[in-house]
DNA sequence: ATGAAAGCGCTAACAT
DNA sequence: ATGTTAGCGCTTTCAT
């Protein structure tokens, strides 16, 4: 800066108003600095800038998802990218696996390089370590899971009411023993979906049976696998609520292999590429990912200009999108042939 | 660190090493400095600290992709993220949706963070711009397509083969009219898998019908009523390769609405999730997405390890995924019914 | 093994 | 409208 203010004949300050946009500098005396700018290849140093600067904002957030390459979270980063951009703010991206050693790992990583916020999809059993972040000034929103012993904004999508309409689409097609297909109850995402489940079969007084309810699953072969298991057991269901995007794949590629895609009824969480061109196509849940990650990033900017009021939980809502899988009608109870 | 320091009843300069891992300091005082450091919950600046450092590494990386949620370019995006990980490096992520401006908005925006390398999916039309960054010492290596005008490294697919391949494997179940659904030319890629698709053709003595070759298609629409226009058309190919993920999607729908997912072949470039659950499964030449993430990480880093050997081109193949439909036979030339 | 002091490149007062 | 100077928090000599 020191060399271009010297090629510019002006001083450092004068640069330093230049590369800021700031006013209070005359029209011919910007011209001669951005063109020494231009000449010596000068970069500005955002490092020195951030260390000087009263607000110290680094212009940077980090996202901690759980995996950059699962297509929800993609669409979520993506949403969460365009937002940021608007602002003028880059995005650190980072994969945690469920593992919440991983995420703590990369919060500190991204606390050290002093991001302005963190939005994170939680993997942690506990977040009362992001408190002492938090009270230094450090935004945190948690999106598609709520925090854990903390207080800080989130957003998630209506898991509860999502599975509630999963089951009550299938049980007013005649079914009565529908499987279910969840990730492990300590993600809470899988927890409330079950309950959902739950509720509806009370709401309607259908039993809940023990033995086609899977959690624990964690990749679609998981998911496969299982589906294999219940519909050639001893109880087989009639058909499947598979609670995430990886389940509903692996569930489908199960019944197709049995031959049993057009009498097993499937609803799925999660909207998948190509749902709709499956035969039959599938009927799915679908959740708003880039909606989802566009609304985190509203409340992080939000606290970042400076909104200090108590922290609030947003909850998206989703969408039945009936499409043939979920409309199979269960076989008569009397015995009849299957489909209505 | 100051305030690390008095409460340590230590200098600075110790502090420093025992943030910084290094040599030199007894037991009980790092052991000192290390409560400290819990106890006023410090955090290392790393802004002052690379402000200061002689090597003035960042541990930050910069990741121009053509979309974050673009299946293809996410799960290369974990290949990269993966690579970096082990080495302790931090990734910024970000689209430019083929636009060659927000490139270089991008790469501006990490160059002011003063990150030690780019990984660019390149959407402009000229990198030269990038020159002065890499004189400067920053890595740049370009990953899926080439640099124009920079002498980079750089890692794709074999794009011209994978095209050929499929085009071989069509005509070899007796495919003579084979459209081409493919993106802009502007595009490397799209331009390398049509060289592949024309060589194919001149190899085999097939000729091309410049009817059924379409470009600049962006999206699964796009191709969708291409393919229905192809098909219904005056000279409907028998076969259909499509040139990338979004145009499978698009091509497969189109088919399915028409009713000639069983008659009309299909080759895509690029597998796409739920391909093999199709009727009929869809075959594809699968590209190694993470594969090429990973290298190009691994490229990078070598080159901040110090390599300064010239630069690399690396080709990773690319394989033929037979599924189903791609091995759908051309109707008899003498005009009997389809299908073999 | 440890500390004092200089200075990295910049911005913010406070000048003029 | 522009310049001078102090100092952000750290690492690095160079001491001891």
């Amino acid at each position: 800066m020191l060399d271009v203010a010297a090629l510019a004949g002006v001083g450092v300050t004068t640069v330093s108003r230049v590369v800021n946009g700031k006013a209070g500098v005359s029209p011919e005396t910007v011209e001669r600095v951005r063109a020494a700018i231009e000449r010596l290849d000068y970069r500005h140093n955002v490092h020195a800038s951030i260390l000087r600067r009263s607000d110290a904002k680094t212009a940077t957030i980090g996202l901690v998802l759980e995996d950059v390459a699962n297509p929800f979270m993609s669409a979520l980063h993506r949403g969460v990218e365009d937002y940021a951009r608007s602002r003028g703010v880059l995005v650190f991206a980072g994969s945690c696996d469920e593992d919440g050693r991983r995420e703590q790992e990369l919060v500190g990583a991204l606390r050290a390089r002093r991001v302005d916020g963190i939005i994170l999809v939680p993997a942690a059993a506990d977040h009362s370590y992001l408190l002492a972040e938090v009270r230094l000034g450090t935004a945190v929103v948690f999106v598609d899971r709520p925090a854990r012993f903390l207080d800080a904004d989130g957003v998630t999508s209506d898991n509860v009411g999502g599975a509630r309409v999963a089951v009550e689409h299938l049980a007013a097609h005649g079914h009565q023993t529908i499987a279910h297909l969840g990730a492990a109850l300590s993600i809470a995402t899988a927890a409330e979906r079950l309950r959902g489940f739950t509720d509806a079969h009370a709401a309607l007084g259908l039993p809940v049976d023990p033995d086609v309810v899977r959690t624990g699953l964690a990749t679609a072969e998981d998911a496969q696998e299982a589906t294999t298991e219940l519909v050639t057991g001893t109880s087989p269901p009639t058909a499947v609520f598979s609670a995430q995007n990886y389940f509903t794949i692996g569930a489908v590629k199960a019944l197709r292999a049995l031959g049993l895609h057009r009498s097993v009824a499937v609803v799925g969480f999660d909207d998948v590429v190509l749902a709709d061109a499956l035969e039959p196509a599938v009927t799915v849940v679908a959740q708003d990912p880039a909606g989802l990650g566009r609304t985190a990033a509203e409340l992080l900017f939000r606290r970042l200009d400076g909104d200090v009021s108590p922290t609030r939980q947003v909850v998206l809502p989703v969408e039945l999108l009936p499409r043939g899988s979920g409309e199979i009608r269960a076989p008569q109870s009397d015995g009849a042939g299957p489909r209505a």
